[in-house]
DNA sequence: CATGCCTTGTGTACACCGTCCACATCGGAT
DNA sequence: ATCCGATGTGGACGGTGTACACAAGGCATG
């Protein structure tokens, strides 16, 4: 029968433009391309008129609420990969993968916090994937540590100082600090982590 | 007789547009304003036609470049005014001088490294300006570690270190982390600073 | 099968933006 | 008194995000 609960891939009128659109976000984003985005822009890569975006997100921010839905989604799931790990070196790598994955997609990563900033209460969707990031940082440091519950001050503490130093790190580097330094090999952030990880005695 | 070598403060014509442009840009960045800023936003300010804004700036770039400029000389000031301190508890007082000094103008702290991406080679100016920012962070952990020049590619890491370190917390904290976290108390990132310091042996 | 609705896409329009151009104005040197 | 070069103005172009009224087409209903 023709009318399933829903109708996933038939290109009904245009297809689901949903998907068309932030595919083509998705692609200016892996293009380098984040302050310039423009709502018209992806329209016009989706073949389709500026205002039907409109159908389908509430304003510009909506959609840059969800590409950062996204992006925390996928770190997300790379922490999950290093669940079996030892708590040590799995911390550590928590570190370099997020390094990683700003260096992979820079412009994507800036998204991020933009919209983080900006959407967050709004979103609940965002919000929790931001939310879980940061959690899955105090689980591997509780673990570490051995010690303390997930509301333990002390290990939130601590967590929030990897993730500031992966932060800045990564920020850093995707603003081409290159720019202000001698040109020198960069150690990776984990090399920082571990030295923070190992004060915690 | 009237000609100095310049009239200084006389207001012929309009004053001095430059000087009030800059400082309607201030006052944008003091109420947390930064990519909202406007070319015709600053020139209403200043009570005069949007194009007269090219006369004194190439383009909008070049005003936030020297904003950026200012932004740097300022904490570079500050940071100037620890030099007469011992030399680890200089470093430590340089991680809250900087972590205050974004927390005290975020918008502003948020310009500089938006403009240091796009002007950095453009502007000499603004390349000093950065370049020693991080030439005094690099300077104050050679202090600390007491042995290697200016060049020693481990000095240029751990201040690197550090500079990741303060730089990820004062952007968390301007962009609003705290929706990322359980409501904690936040201690100030010179604590990490310290942890990092003291792994130097 | 016809009807009407509800979702989706279009067209037009507004206010704003950064910036280019040709013109007006005016102070200072000649 | 005259010209020039610096400064400010007005208008325009192409871009943006988005609101509004309308068109087209699939769906459930009669």
């Amino acid at each position: 029968m023709k009318s399933r609960i829903r109708k996933p891939a038939s290109e009904y009128r245009h297809g689901d433009l949903r998907n068309a659109l932030i595919a083509a976000a998705r692609e200016e984003l892996a293009a380098g391309k984040y302050e310039t985005l423009s709502v018209r822009e992806l329209a016009r890569r989706a073949g389709v008129a500026p205002n039907a975006f409109y159908r389908h997100f509430e304003s510009k921010e909506a959609i840059f609420s969800a590409l950062a839905t996204e992006g925390f989604t996928e770190l997300n799931r790379r922490f999950d990969a290093l669940s079996n790990l030892a708590p040590r070196s799995r911390l550590i790598l928590m570190s370099d993968t997020y390094t990683g994955f700003a260096e992979e997609h820079p412009a994507h990563y800036r998204l991020m916090f933009g919209a983080a900033k900006a959407t967050l209460m709004s979103s609940p969707e965002l919000h929790e994937a931001g939310t879980g990031c940061f959690g899955r940082l105090v689980a591997a440091t509780i673990a570490v540590s051995g010690k303390g519950g997930p509301e333990d001050p002390q290990s939130l503490q601590r967590a929030l100082d990897i993730w500031s130093l992966v932060h800045g790190w990564s920020m850093l580097r995707i603003d081409g600090l290159t720019s202000f330094l001698p040109p020198t090999p960069v150690q990776p952030a984990s090399v920082a982590t571990e030295a923070i990880i190992d004060s915690w005695g």
